[in-house]
DNA sequence: ACTATCACG
DNA sequence: ACGTACGTGATAGTC
């Protein structure tokens, strides 16, 4: 049977630009709205495939029906500029994929679909009708489904009406009915009122006796008391509203089956609109002729123009390149490189690089490792103070650039800095947000992630190496003329000191320490994983005796059903998907059932197993160490991130996780020096606020969670037990989180309540705290980002969202991210102070890690007190406090040890 | 590609 | 009446 998907498009968009956070262009216009549709758009059609399809928007005009709206809806909020603005949007996407768009001067959506649907049914189509709100409810028929998405964190959930589905709801025959329904209780969002003192409860049971608001007025007489009266004095409005209420089936618009039929979607000129709106991720969706067709149309703006590019294969050629680039005058030289893996497994050899300085612009291509220094020779001496070196993400190979680290923009830390949050700073989104122009991305052009795969992949054929080439010169290109912009960019934002003596200089220190990679011990490793594999097998044995059957307990989809429903254990419903088994959950029924402890061994020991134990071997290099990449763009607060592996969550709390952390060692002749920030979030914050009690206390050198404990529970330091100290613990970290009465309930196990009153004790101990707090919303409010002390900027658009609890998660952000934020830049510049300080005194120690607030590093043993004293000293004047920053210091022979 | 879970600060 | 602490990354399971 064929199908017809009709939408109104006015109330998805609106749904849709609620459901979504904000989301501009890099020339901001706002898209989130336009996306959320889009996203609700692809489901509906790889759901229903439908052969039809029509989308509806309000087009009102002054008709007598109309002005009685107007005049009800005046007193709605108006709309969004931000919401506004995207209907022509859409409309015009919609246009573009060939969808049909069903508007009319003088008629609403609703009635479009009303017309459209009984139209299609009538003629035996399968009809869904979809909306976001219930106002369509009224179509439904065994013909006509409504379908109403909802999109929460970009995840769409679509409830679907039917006859049975609605009676179940409602619990009224046929939806039908919803109209008189609507008549009597009136409908708060349109402001009118119906019978007034009657609501949905009373309107209901009323239906249900009599069936319909004609029904109900005929036995008016049968109805007693209040409701009787309430009915007779507003019969008027009642039936006014039902009329309000009536979805029109019969407007004359011209429906036409045939303009409604669908044909594919992704066509050129659509692919040229998602590009423009920077839909990455729906790029996918388009065939590559699509592709190809459209960027013929929209070719890209870039704004200087672009020099040829002369292609060099031969290295007994490259130095006539660097001559003529040489003469060229500008700020900076552009480089674009291709990077290909060493064999050692963490190194790059570069194999091609583009270079474009004034008017003149080479791509060079080598092959072999003299080819390479000759060419990376080249670059530098063309670098000065006067010409600096303009790249995009240089840290994989800057290492061989370590000579002119002074003249170095690299424009992704530098759109780090100015845009914080966006997932990947490549050359193509750099020229996009500094300077508005479009370049060609790697996968459009290879259908590859990266150059050097898409050229070695073809072994270096002719073709594909000037495809790469040429590609390199665009990127070359881009950055170029993107250097400036980004520079005063930071000026502007007071962020080039910033940039310059933090990010920049770290980046350098980042590659040493992947490059330095960490000891592990391999045996021990494997051993371990040995001794878990029958641990786990044990567990997993009793788990299934228990529950009187074999499952994957890994799942927990199945768990949950063992649990709950075979087992009977109680508790409800907790996330999307079926039952919560999460830690907090299962800590609950502890007592229920033996399954439950054994479950939760289960996983700690295969989290041990899968995430560490097995892993790590996987990352060990030829060197025998594993050398994590740390991620200088990735955080939103300014702190770095590992991965591949992640050597920043490697188990310390419990001593089953900390056998894993005691397999890192140092190398012969050496020892681990660690050393951290002890509370550096809470003393910034003592700082920051200037509480004269919280600085008081940091710096008489008390326990800082007993003196809380002891101001919150109003009782003496020494009367305070384990428990109420543990829990002070908890409020201190609450504060800097931002926290409800709710959450810190939930985490030290107290009513909401009494978390309340802790909060309100807190408060009332420490005055400037709570000042300061609403000082950083009040800031994030009136200038749409936060700010560390060292000017790091984190945009938060949601600080001004109408859903309340968008709008109170921004509050929390802009309360915790000046204090997580100017802590990841104090541990930065102790990182580098205490790199460079090494360098200094010639020690051959060399840091390893980065742990947020903590550093580890290799020591040669002869070096061992110099560097212990140097590392603490360092960390502690990284930063001039009202309150003293304490580093705590220790040696061991493996991590844990030295921990 | 997304969810649930859990490791760390 | 909502549904709730901040910031990451990796795994296994499910779609």
């Amino acid at each position: 049977m064929d199908k017809i998907v009709l939408i109104d498009g006015n109330s998805i968009l609106c749904r849709a630009y609620f459901g979504l956070s904000d989301l501009t262009t890099s020339k901001g216009v706002h898209t989130n709205g336009v996306k959320g549709f889009l996203n609700i758009l692809f489901k509906l059609l790889e759901e229903e495939k439908p052969k039809y399809m029509g989308i509806a928007f309000d087009l009102p005009e002054p008709t007598f029906r109309h002005l009685k709206f107007k005049e009800y809806k005046a007193q709605r909020k108006p709309m969004d500029e931000a919401l506004l603005s995207q209907f022509p949007i859409l409309e015009n996407l919609l246009r573009a994929m060939g969808i049909f768009v069903m508007e009319k001067a003088g008629f609403e959506a609703d009635d479009l679909i009303g017309t459209a649907a009984t139209i299609c049914a009538e003629k035996g189509l399968d009809v869904s009708a979809v909306s976001g709100d219930k106002d369509l409810l009224q179509l439904a028929t065994d013909r006509i489904k409504v379908r109403i998405p909802t999109t929460a964190k970009g995840q769409t959930v679509i409830k679907d009406y039917n006859n049975e589905e609605f009676a179940a709801e409602f619990g009224l025959e046929k939806p039908s009915m919803i109209i008189d329904l609507k008549a009597i209780m009136g409908d708060s969002s349109d402001n009118y009122k119906g019978v007034e003192g009657i609501g949905k409860v009373g309107a209901t049971k009323l239906l249900q006796e009599f069936g319909s608001l004609d029904g109900i007025y005929e036995n008016l007489d049968k109805i007693k008391g209040a409701n009787h009266d309430k009915l007779e004095k507003s019969k008027d409005e009642a039936y006014f509203c039902r009329w309000l209420a009536t979805i029109k089936t019969d407007c004359d618009f011209g429906f036409d089956l045939e303009k409604a039929e669908l044909g594919n979607i992704f066509t050129p000129e659509a692919y040229a609109l998602f590009k423009e709106l920077e839909f990455k991720s729906f790029l996918g969706r388009f065939s590559e002729e699509t592709r190809s067709e459209s960027t013929a149309v929209s070719s890209g703006n870039v704004s200087l123009p672009e020099p040829p590019l002369k292609v060099i294969k031969d290295a007994s050629d490259f130095a006539s390149a660097f001559d003529e680039l040489e003469k060229e005058e500008g700020g900076f030289i552009s480089l674009s490189f291709a990077a290909s893996d060493n064999e050692d497994g963490f190194s790059k050899e570069v194999v091609a690089a583009a270079l474009e300085c004034g008017s003149k612009a080479f791509c060079l291509i080598t092959s072999g490792k003299d080819e390479e220094e000759t060419l990376l020779n080249g670059i530098k001496s063309l670098v000065s103070d006067k010409k600096k070196l303009a790249v995009c993400d240089l840290k994989e190979i800057s290492e061989k650039f370590t000579d002119i680290k002074e003249n170095v923009l690299d424009l992704a830390l530098v759109c780090y800095l100015l845009f914080p949050g966006k997932n990947s700073y490549t050359e193509c989104d750099i020229a996009r947000d500094l300077i508005g122009s479009a370049l060609p991305e790697v996968k459009e052009v290879f259908g590859k992630t990266s150059i050097t795969e898409a050229v070695l992949d073809n072994s270096f054929t002719g073709e594909m190496t000037m495809k790469a080439a040429e590609l390199l010169g665009h990127y070359a290109h881009g950055i170029l003329a993107s250097a400036e912009k980004g520079v005063s960019e930071l000026k502007e934002k007071d962020m080039y000191d910033l940039y310059k003596e933090v990010e920049l200089p770290l980046m350098f220190d980042l590659r040493e320490m992947e490059a330095a990679g960490i000891g592990i011990d391999r045996n021990a490793l494997k051993d371990y994983g040995s001794f878990l594999t029958t641990e786990i097998q044990k567990e997993e044995k009793e788990i299934y005796r228990i529950a009187g059957e074999d499952f994957n307990i890994n799942s927990p989809k199945q768990l949950g059903e063992v649990l709950f429903e075979k087992l009977k254990l109680p508790g409800g419903k907790k996330t999307k998907s079926g039952y919560s088994t999460a830690a907090e959950v299962l800590e609950k029924l502890r007592y229920e059932d033996p399954i439950v402890d054994k479950i939760l061994k289960y996983r700690e020991l295969t989290k041990l197993k899968s995430t560490y134990a097995d892993a790590l071997g996987g990352f060990i290099c030829p060197d025998g160490r594993i050398h994590t990449k740390f991620n200088q763009t990735v955080t939103m607060t300014g702190r770095l991130s590992s991965a591949d592996p992640n050597l920043q969550n490697i188990p310390v709390r419990r001593e089953s996780g900390r056998e894993i952390r005691k397999m890192f060692v140092p190398k012969e002749g050496c020892c681990f020096v660690d050393a951290d920030y002890s509370q550096i979030e809470l003393r910034l914050l003592a700082h920051m606020s200037g509480d004269e009690s919280l600085i008081q206390a940091y710096s008489s050198g008390q326990d800082i969670h007993r003196i809380t404990a002891a101001k919150v529970f109003g009782v003496e330091p020494d009367d305070v037990t384990k428990e109420m100290r543990s829990n002070a613990k908890a409020v201190n970290f609450g504060i800097i989180y931002g926290m409800s009465s709710f959450g810190l309930g939930q985490e030290i196990h107290v009513s909401r309540k009494d978390a309340e009153s802790y909060i309100k004790q807190y408060f009332a101990t420490y005055p400037a705290i709570k000042e300061y707090l609403d000082s950083l919303v009040e800031y994030a409010r009136n200038r749409g980002y936060s700010v560390t002390l060292y000017k790091r900027r984190r945009p938060i658009p949601d600080i001004k969202a109408s859903n309340f609890m968008v709008r109170q998660g921004a509050e929390r952000i802009a309360m915790n991210t000046p204090i997580q934020g100017t802590a990841a830049d104090i541990m930065k510049i102790a990182l580098v102070n205490v790199n460079k300080a090494l360098k200094e005194k010639g020690l051959k120690s060399k840091i390893l890690l980065q742990v947020h607030d903590e550093l580890l590093l290799e020591t040669p043993n002869e070096e061992k007190e110099e560097v212990k004293k140097l590392v603490r000293e360092e960390m502690m004047k990284a930063a001039d406090l009202r309150v003293k920053l304490e580093v705590s210091v220790a040696a061991g022979e493996n991590w844990d040890a030295a921990h």
